[in-house]
DNA sequence: CTGTTAGCGCATTCAA
DNA sequence: TTGAATGCGCTAACAG
């Protein structure tokens, strides 16, 4: 098979330990000799054997990283990230989809750190503030994204999707909207309640009452947007705006209520969160808010790099990132 | 730290090589003997350390995966059925982005190599055929998805673009279209190449030739199809409907179209490749061809696992999957 | 059926 | 500055 460091050293005439050192760049090595072990380890092409390395070291130099379906535009991004940060930190990255299952999540994170992985990475949706704590203590080097646990707030890379929704709602009556619909998922999982109740107290202080007639549940893609307008439009109530959960929901939407004969947003704007490529294939062009994933991957990256070194000795700081809405063309401006 | 072979081993009064036994099903053991110490095993939390594990047996474990860019749809689903195909063999998925360049590939290669990836899945763009077949000699588990090279005919699971997208126009011609534009990438890499050459060979046989007036290119994406619309409307050339080298581009096209007040389709009728979500969220819908980028990743993940056991044993047999044309609403149907 | 032993490839003492 | 020796956790003969 392919050189060890056994070759190297038999080639070169020199101990193990001393390639071990060149390789590694550690320790005193006479220069002409560090040139020579250099030369015959470009000529046998020699790689250290990671496995080798990280039993014989105790150095975990992987990186894993847990999502619920990779294939998701979102989920994709985050592994972007977090690929680029690896790269840059000379890590290796592990990947293994939860599929949205809790035990599966846990297995993963079992799977991933007997694999050599002492950073990782965890997208839960389902596991429970506790589990997810009893992790944080399992797994020094566990951050967790898209979600706040004040017990493990350093663990924590998260985005505020309340303020988030505040933020966009805002937008949404200040331009002249008072008659708002919202069009949240069918799995009530954090993300779509903390939308609804950002949205909701947004609309509040504004003296706006976003009751239950003018919220439609779904699921979070385009089809569950358009089914969430159809009942919207059977109820008969009025609106000139919608909040979509997310884009998908909203180009759903759009499409519906386009085919209703509505112009979008002539008749009824529509926005969404997010800021996915969908966004921009819809016409009109998707007013949203842009979720900073790629930021905040890169950022976990160092995060659980650092925490893995330091056993994860944390202190009070948590990690928060923040929102932008973008302005395209489905809400129409006052 | 965790418990290792040797704890479960003092624990359970019985030698590691019993410990090994039970853990991996394999040789005899004594009924009573392996309850007790499963029993252990499951006390302790013992997970065998997978580094150890693959020195040891010289077996690697893992499966690597190179993609230009994960966060692309296309590759986050060759990556979900990667990830698939994994868990069911019990792998672990390595992943590398190699950023559309051609050394990175190599050296992705390299590292996932020495990470105890004997399995690798590579999407290669720029390589050239020389190249791969040299990697492939290299690597006994290497598999190369999306290129075909009649040399390494057997490591190729591939998809036929110039057929497809034969296909593609034969559809278009046969709704009664005549005047076609075709939208092409800047990046004269192998896809568009086929891609534009089957829709000339197809076009060419009804006696319809696709010249250059008619051809339009730009980057492979939404803004890229703008361009190209731009582009041909400028130059003023009659086209009823327009093939897109993919469906960012169509649907790039069909916003400019829109947006100089044609309609589509029943002005001019547009079609993309790959039946990506973007196509979904447009209006209208997109007519497009299906590139089964989820069951042709699957199917190499198997493919190379069965290599890397035969040492790179090359049968005759290629990997070919086929098309299907997904029917939506962005060409008028005769 | 079970235990003993010898490495896998490497980093890391400790001597020299 | 360099080399020899040890062991990381595990598997795979080989004995018994």
């Amino acid at each position: 098979m392919s050189a060890t460091i056994n070759d190297v050293a038999k080639v070169a005439g020199v101990s193990t330990a001393t390639v071990s050192r060149v390789v590694n760049g550690k320790g005193k090595v006479g220069a002409e000799c560090r040139l020579r072990v250099q030369k015959i380890i470009d000529e046998l092409g020699y790689k250290p054997n990671s496995s080798a390395k990280s039993l014989a070291s105790n150095k975990k130099l992987n990186i894993g990283l847990i999502t619920p379906k990779i294939s998701m535009e979102f989920f994709g991004n985050l592994a972007a990230g977090v690929e680029a940060a690896c790269r840059e930190s000379d890590r290796s990255l592990l990947i293994s989809n939860s599929r949205y299952e809790q035990e599966a999540e846990v297995n993963a994170l079992e799977s991933l750190a007997s694999k050599g992985c002492d950073s990782m990475i965890l997208h839960s949706d389902y596991m429970s503030n506790d589990n997810l704590i009893a992790c944080c203590n399992k797994y020094p080097g566990l951050v967790i994204v898209n979600r706040f646990v004040p017990e493990i707030a350093n663990r924590c890379v998260w985005f505020d999707n309340i303020n988030a929704s505040m933020q966009l709602a805002n937008y949404v009556v200040n331009n002249g909207h008072t008659d708002i619909a919202f069009l949240t998922s069918i799995y009530r999982n954090r993300d779509p309640q903390d939308r609804l109740s950002g949205a909701k107290q947004a609309l509040f202080l504004k003296n706006i009452f976003l009751k239950e007639p003018l919220i439609a549940e779904s699921t979070a893609n385009i089809k569950g947007g358009r089914e969430c307008i159809k009942e919207l439009l059977k109820r008969g109530n009025k609106f000139t705006a919608v909040i979509a959960y997310n884009d998908l929901m909203a180009v759903g939407a759009i499409h519906e209520l386009v085919k209703n004969g509505y112009s979008v947003p002539d008749d009824i704007s529509v926005v969404g969160f997010d800021d996915s490529i969908v966004g921009r294939a819809c016409i009109p062009e998707l007013t949203t808010v842009k979720y900073p994933i790629n930021d905040m991957a890169k950022y976990a990256v160092e995060l659980s790099i650092q925490l893995a070194s330091n056993k994860g000795n944390t202190t009070n700081k948590t990690h928060l990132f923040t929102s932008e809405i973008v302005q395209r063309e489905s809400l129409k401006l006052l």
